[in-house]
DNA sequence: GTAATATTTAGATAAATTCCTAAATATCTA
DNA sequence: TAGATATTTAGGAATTTATCTAAATATTAC
């Protein structure tokens, strides 16, 4: 169940912030790290968590790979929480 | 900031049920425990997790402390999901 | 006031999480 | 093919989390 990871993914502001920053635009590994004070190797774990969460997509261009929002578990999320309306 | 601890509340599966069981009725620390396979103590520190993030209430009625829904956080997080729709 | 019931608090342990450094992999360019 | 750049993977240390048992607190009923 997805949903598992995705709450789980959410518990951490570190990824919260990256999933901020990529509701601008997408981003390369290192465009998102340069946002943070904290080493590529933890970045590219959060990432890594994230995109297990089905939360974001990795696109591979040449050197970089891209990271973007998918936003079909947000919508699971968000018909989860509307029943506590 | 209290979205914080919300989100860490949510990280747990057993919380999200504590949660969900609310969302049907009010209930005694007791009742909830009965819910689970897992001892008082052990459910007792997740409500205070939830009461710490602000997503229950609890009144004492008697012998019996009596948990409920405290919703305000669930609109504040609904808000943030709903940025990346 | 003593016993019974409901719940929490304290203290301990095992597992999970976060973060680091060092090494590996993938791609591009010369 | 060698070197430079971007990113991930591996392995380990420190912290946090989830859970348990035992003890403490609060309330009720006799």
């Amino acid at each position: 169940m997805s949903m598992n990871y995705a709450f789980k993914a959410l518990s951490d502001p570190t990824r919260r912030k990256i999933l901020d920053l990529l509701r601008e635009k997408d981003m390369t590994a290192g465009e998102i790290a340069d946002h943070f004070q904290m080493t590529k190797p933890s970045i590219s774990h959060h990432l890594s968590l994230l995109k297990q969460a089905q939360m974001v997509y990795d696109e591979r261009k040449g050197q970089n790979i891209y990271y973007s929002l998918n936003t079909t578990v947000f919508q699971d999320l968000l018909k989860w929480f509307i029943q506590f309306h």
